[in-house]
DNA sequence: GTAAACTGTGTATAAATTACACAGAAATAA
DNA sequence: TTATTTCTGTGTAATTTATACACAGTTTAC
């Protein structure tokens, strides 16, 4: 084995396309979605993706990420987690390119979707819907949720994917929709609760039996 | 804000080293210590560093620090996870990059620690004893030593600290210097045993007190 | 051979998790 | 408008898991 001066950065510097690629989820109709597009030019025309770009010249890959959101839904800021590196010599046919993986969390009612260039149609679809994707993107979808449901258990992330007010039952049912597990009501009330992280609105959700208690996110 | 296509990899592509960079954990002497590297050349030069290298044409980041990790210690193949990209774009203060970081676990008394070009020195240095990092490698070691905990607390990770047969207490010993805290023995020996994960060789440590059963991990 | 320092073991208590049933409210259907 | 359906909201007992803790046996050091 050849071997390379060990340091960071050094003379000899192979240098390479940096992309960000991105597990874009979604709640909707009471189930979790994930925002896929589909590619309109090769390699792997018309195959279905996650959103993804590349890393411009003086921005980093939190940058271009943004970018990409930022383009797709017309918000600035949605809230996104590092998940992963993908260097496969071979994951792009055509150009070496290594990716930067991200999971984002966005409400599909409040934002537009927008198709762009190289991409023909964007569509949310069901996690037990989605179809295979193009490159390595069904490997990093798997890893993005396993890590979007890790985040869940150690109680971080909330109501990014809930409107401002919400039922315990909507909360619930994202819950088991991220975990792919049913949860007991009681037990999952209870817990929610005495986090002290959810404030009663004293307002009642109209239109469902019960006239269930909507919550905020307190303060 | 100008806009730019998405899609994964197009025409418009910005180049740009990538690199990785391992905060390596040894156990020796009863403490968690790290392996650092002085850096003989500017910028940063004479500060100490995670050992790192630049991700070569045709090979995978991956690939990129076992060179690193072999180069060192002359061992192939040591254990590694992936922690996080770092993109900051002055990060470097003279040229662009781009790294990648890990954290590695190996057990220093096998492997003999080599110092090669732009490397003026290598030392195992106990965690609070750490000096102030160059570049952004303060930040990297940290979120390392996260990743490190949370991995250890899944039940991950084993043995890559310690040789191959050891004794309860040396087990401990190494549990309680990943975490920071001290931990119950009697609670400890229960809740590792009860795992089915060790087995008991019938050997006795010699040369301590009280001599002690050697344990192995079961195949 | 005596003292000091370690190993090895079990039980009682507290805390967290799980399982589970019925009364009240709102919508729907007659 | 009344009856029926479907949802909400609530508490307790049982189980599991985590924690706290003391003493007898073994080996080294003196």
């Amino acid at each position: 084995m050849k071997e390379k001066p060990i340091s960071t950065v050094n003379e000899s510097s192979y240098e390479c396309t940096i992309t960000v690629d991105c597990a874009i989820f979604g709640f909707q109709e009471d189930e979790l979605k994930l925002l896929l597009v589909k590619r309109a030019v090769e390699p792997y025309k018309d195959f279905w993706l996650l959103p993804g770009g590349t890393m411009e010249e003086g921005k980093t890959v939190e940058e271009a990420m943004n970018r990409v959101l930022y383009s797709l839904t017309g918000i600035h800021g949605i809230h996104h987690e590092q998940v992963g590196c993908y260097s496969a010599v071979d994951r792009h046919p055509v150009k070496r390119a290594v990716t930067i993986s991200f999971y984002a969390l966005i409400k599909p009612e409040n934002h537009p979707v927008i198709a762009k260039n190289y991409i023909s149609d964007v569509k949310w679809y069901p996690l037990e819907e989605i179809p295979q994707l193009g490159f390595d993107h069904d490997q990093i979808f798997k890893d993005a949720l396993v890590k979007l449901r890790e985040n869940l258990q150690r109680k971080l992330l909330f109501g990014e994917l809930l409107p401002e007010k919400f039922t315990l039952k909507e909360l619930q049912d994202l819950y088991e929709s991220i975990l792919g597990e049913t949860l007991d009501r009681r037990n999952f009330r209870k817990k929610m609760l005495q986090m002290e992280l959810l404030q009663p609105t004293n307002e009642k959700k109209a239109g469902v039996r019960g006239g269930p208690e909507l919550y905020r996110i307190k303060k």
